[in-house]
RNA sequence: CGGAAUGUAGCUCAGCCUGGUAGAGUACUACGUUCGGGACGUAGGGGCCAAGGGUUCGAAUCCCUUCAUUCCGACCA
């Protein structure tokens, strides 16, 4: 490709709404440009990249039995009323009429589509097992897309569909899958990228890995421990809060006027936030009020909590919670007409601080197991740095990670719900059990750029770089600068190697600069200075690797550094 | 869906408070001088000042409404 020809306009400046650094240099650098809220068009760079990513993908689905597919992104209204997910799922999926005023929907994902395309196809045990597989667009209707391509409404994601007759077939296959996702990661230069267990969410089945590149720039919260190499979502990690165990002292009241919040508690009584119970309360979307206890330095994890009550949360006002028979900013969970919810770090915890439900008044020294026999005991608390490893007694800290892939057992709440059986050995009727597999393109091209990347551009790897060489021909106007340009760029392309060609008259500042921007792993600097002594320059993205190569070895040079580079990956 | 900010040239922004012919840098075109890390000079082209309504002799500027974008939350396969 002649820079010349390329349709790729590159921009000095930092654009206004681009925060994140892949952001930054995907608009600056002539990759992506936005055309509605989280819907992009992707140059040629881009696409280039993103087909090498795709490449790598298919490579390694094929090799664990995969079969490549494509499923319409349009779907009609049945198919996910089958499923349930037609009702479940609310304005993030982009219904639509057609014209005979059929209600269609943009997918979101593919697991109807699948069961309703596998149960056409097979009957009997014998077909089992299989895993299909596709590249296809997923449309999601995001309350808020952010960051350039990480987060976006329309993407192209590798959905992947494997069906079993035995939970044990599933497993082991589930395994393999998180190894291909390992290898996949690594071809694609970010080995570093961790799996930890996660939350199902909305997609249903019980265990779910998230495949999460760790960086500062991410959204999501992981919880680390270092020293056993566990990690976890914060959505449902859990840590261990142990309390020195102490003589129980009468439940007692005490004057605190004006003392409503926990530092406020903090600074009247001199304790420390650890001595003092939390009470919050909820109302659920079915107009119940609940009365939750955290230890006074946790937070309430409002994810693990609506997954115990089943329902989705909103603070109470209070007019909800005086409902209850409690006072705001001294609330109790003792004597309540509500539900209450203690976490273990207070129902392990002695002597506490809480509400007296009286205005101006606190009680001390309350504790569960006398003062709250019968409340629920649960895990609701939000991790935080310092907290402990639950698996091997270190210490947990908090990261910051981009999820670019996922993986669940999903069972058979997609089979069962849709009706798709198969024959076994003795003749009985059975649903198969499923997993699905997900990897955001786009997403992780942005991540690629996220984590390798100089002040001055993306340095691709090789694996996944939009041309694997780039010449910069300085002073294209002097002839033996364009004749020995051409003939390497013509000379390269003939055995194969893919080369983006600085063939434009500019000065070598703006060609290096729009160089680094393109962030090509090889570059070839065809100058004067060099040519007089009949060698060409060339150059490493991202290293001070340089040299001086002979013009008649330059083809077997490039030829040799591809070689060697790749083994990388 | 809440809170905040911003919409002026392809891009980054000034002008708005205090109403009076639309600006700069960069990018683009032509010519000349430069030439190994975003050169310089001269001359050009490029705008429904987000949209709609109002106030006014006159609105980019003041007022109202809508829309869009970004950030912080809520939500999120």
């Amino acid at each position: 490709m002649r820079s010349s020809r390329l349709v790729s306009r590159k921009h000095k400046e930092k654009p206004a709404e681009a925060q994140l650094t892949s952001h930054i240099f995907l608009l600056r650098g002539g990759y992506v440009r936005p055309l509605a809220n989280g819907i992009y068009s992707l140059l040629m760079p881009a696409k280039r990249i993103q087909q090498k990513i795709i490449h790598i993908i298919q490579e390694e689905m094929d090799k664990i039995d995969g079969q490549e597919i494509q499923m319409p992104i349009v779907l009609p209204r049945e198919l996910w009323q089958e499923s349930g997910r037609w009702d479940s799922v609310e304005s993030e999926l982009l219904r639509f009429k057609d014209r005979a005023s059929h209600d269609m929907l943009l997918a979101m994902t593919h697991e109807e589509a699948v069961v309703a395309l596998a149960r056409t196809e097979v009957s009997s045990y014998k077909d089992f097992p299989f895993m299909m597989y596709q590249f296809q667009t997923k449309f999601r209707d995001e309350a808020r897309s952010r960051g350039g391509l990480v987060r976006v409404r329309e993407f192209i994601m590798k959905d992947a569909y494997s069906f079993h007759t035995t939970q044990d077939d599933l497993d082991n296959y589930y395994d393999k899958c998180a190894q291909a996702y390992h290898t996949i990661f690594k071809r694609c230069g970010i080995p570093e990228v961790v799996s930890i267990q996660s939350d199902s969410g909305m997609m249903g089945g019980k265990v779910a890995h998230e495949y999460q590149l760790l960086t500062d720039s991410g959204e999501d919260k992981v919880v680390v421990c270092e020293k056993c190499n566990t990690y976890a979502n914060a959505e449902v990690a859990t840590g261990i809060y142990q309390s020195q165990p102490e003589e129980m002292l009468d439940f007692e009241q005490i004057e605190t006027p004006n003392v409503r919040t926990i530092d406020e508690l903090v600074s009247f009584t001199g304790l420390p936030e650890e001595k003092m119970a939390k009470t919050v309360f909820y109302t659920t979307d079915k107009g119940e009020t609940i009365c939750v206890v955290v230890r006074g330095d946790i937070e309430v994890n409002e994810c693990k909590l609506q997954k115990i009550v089943q329902a989705t949360l909103a603070f109470a006002t209070d007019e909800e919670v005086l409902k209850t028979g409690a006072v705001p900013g001294f609330a109790c969970a003792v004597g309540l007409t509500c539900r209450v919810f203690v976490d273990y770090s207070v129902a392990k915890a002695y002597n506490l601080i809480c509400g007296a439900n009286k205005e101006g008044y606190h009680m001390k020294n309350f504790n569960v197991s006398r003062d709250l026999p019968h409340a629920d005991i649960v895990d609701i608390a939000t991790v935080k740095t310092g907290d402990i490893c639950p698996k091997c007694g270190g210490e947990l800290t908090i990261k910051r990670g981009i999820e670019v892939g996922n993986i669940f057992k999903l069972g058979t709440r997609y089979t069962e719900s849709m009706r798709m059986v198969f024959t076994d050995e003795n003749g009985k009727d059975k649903y198969p059990i499923m997993g699905c597999y997900g990897i955001g393109i786009g997403r992780l091209l942005a991540s690629i750029c996220e984590v390798r990347h100089d002040d001055y551009g993306p340095i691709w790897p090789l694996s996944v770089a939009p041309w694997q060489v780039q010449i910069c021909a300085v002073k294209m106007d002097k002839q033996n600068v364009f004749e020995t340009a051409e003939t390497v760029y013509h000379d390269l392309q003939q055995v194969g190697v893919e080369v983006l060609f600085d063939d434009r008259n500019l000065s070598a500042g703006v060609q290096f600069a729009d160089a680094d921007l393109t962030g090509i792993p090889l570059r070839l600097i065809v100058a004067p200075r060099a040519l007089e002594q009949g060698m060409i320059e060339y150059k490493v993205r991202g290293t001070n690797e340089n040299g001086l190569i002979p013009i008649d070895e330059i083809v077997s040079f490039v030829q040799n550094w591809i070689t060697k580079e790749m083994e990388k990956y």
